[in-house]
DNA sequence: CCGAATTGGTGGGGTATGCAACAAAATATT
DNA sequence: AATATTTTGTTGCATACCCCACCAATTCGG
């Protein structure tokens, strides 16, 4: 069947219905700015009946685009399903636990730039959780937007939205954080070796360095998981970190080279 | 109800029952792992009536940190997306007519300043779904999050961030939208007067302003809901403005007043 | 030891959703 | 133009879910 092609199909469309291939590509739109979507919310929306919404639904997650839930659908779950039980193998838990670690350091009233990345958004959660008053400036929506709902408040860097991320980066970013002092930053990274924290994802470096530069008290939350790994850019060495928020002690040339450095090393429960 | 053990919960939570803490850091979790979870799959996995469920959904819903959903609820809700139901659907057609009437204005190259609010919001979409490959500078996270998947270019204004409406305000905002010359500027207003457009939350008057002032097309998104309507911030007056983008050709007053101010009016179809 | 506050469980009425089959409308094909 | 195909709408019913109010159990403080 070929796909009915009117070209200048949208501006014309009016009140009548969209087709079935347009409506579908609104409905991944959707799914892009917020997991979750209701059937019934749709089909007012496009003004058709429920049935055919539950057969557009049932047609995207026969292509493995969305996932179907009651009421509705929801963006498809990234990664694989690690099974209900299993999470064990899963490092969300450890990110949880250091991000819990992370926030306890906050103090009410603080000032605190926050670093782009998984485990620092566990870290928003977990002082969204708390209800700490503190200022936060970060280059990362997801952190701005989970603690935007609570006491802190919060600064959002400019710069260019890099959508893989849900962050911006850039020289508008680097230049605006440059300007402000702050009483902590948190960062994570991709790599940590003995030469320090690194980078694989361009751009990430620059921030996570002019953040270091700017904050009295320096900290590096990073899963065990990543010793020993390099990414190709360097954020900076060891002596520009007060310390470290890990869920496991480094071991062997690392752990000498911190110590050498005078890091602190803060081990999670 | 026979509770195990008073003080020993998690360890080994095997067949006890989990206190109200735990449990809710459970659903936390597991929301991280998948985006939607049902209330009765938890209700059997953690041996809880559903309403119990249900207030752990509705207090975490009130902390910000889960979004309800029929049956369930979906990850943190990026962004209040403002909840569709509570719309009349008429509203939100005429929106998405102007969305997209808007949308056909910008070419490819250019650079455009978008507001934050509803109207601007479709228009993304209409921008978004139409592939146009242009540099748009806003402050509003909807907006960037919806281009920024596709070919446009996002730059993302600093400022205070503003859960409630997903944007970001302040004098950083206007710094920063003041050092760009742009084609063109979209924008949107909670009232439309003879006066000229006017806005009811205090802090958006003024980057609507600036963003008129560094765009050589400015345009106005507004319903016919809006023709009458003063907020209580002005925004500018009619001559601000080159032309309007509306669902219903207004009357009137506004009407006159808008031919003498040489105002191009855009009727959407 | 008792009583208030918190938390969990139960039941009922009402609503929304899922499902399946069929009918109507729009579109493509001959 | 007429027919075949696809797409969408409608109906009816079973199920799941929401919401409310009330009650039971637990916890905490005095």
């Amino acid at each position: 069947m070929p796909k009915a092609e009117t070209n200048e199909n949208g501006a014309e469309a009016g009140r009548s219905r969209l087709k079935k291939t347009e409506r579908r590509r609104q409905i991944l739109l959707e799914l892009k700015l917020r997991p979750h979507v209701r059937i019934s919310e749709l089909s007012s929306r496009f003004n058709v009946s429920t049935e055919t919404l539950r057969r557009d639904f049932d047609a995207l997650a026969d292509q493995g685009l969305v996932a179907r839930a009651h009421g509705g659908a929801t963006a498809p779950a990234q990664g694989h399903y690690p099974s209900l039980d299993e999470r064990a193998s899963a490092r969300i838990e450890e990110r949880e636990r250091i991000g819990r670690r992370a926030a306890d350091m906050v103090q009410d009233g603080e000032t605190v730039m926050i670093d782009s990345g998984s485990t620092t958004i566990e870290m928003a959660r977990a002082l969204a959780y708390r209800g700490t008053s503190c200022t936060v400036i970060t280059n990362s929506i997801p952190v701005a937007m989970t603690l935007g709902h609570g006491a802190a408040q919060v600064l959002l860097c400019p710069g260019e939205y890099l959508a893989a991320e849900s962050a911006v980066i850039g020289t508008e970013t680097l230049e605006f954080l440059a300007r402000f002092n702050v009483d902590r930053c948190m960062i994570g990274s991709s790599g940590f070796s003995a030469d320090g924290p690194s980078e694989t994802v361009r751009g990430f470096a620059a921030v996570k360095r002019v953040m270091l530069q700017r904050a009295a008290h320096r900290h590096l939350l990073i899963g065990s998981d990543k010793f020993g790994r390099k990414g190709l850019a360097q954020v900076g060495d060891l002596s520009s970190l007060h310390s470290i928020i890990v869920d496991a002690k480094p071991t062997g040339d690392l752990q000498s080279a911190l110590v050498a450095a005078k890091v602190e090393i803060i081990v999670t429960d």
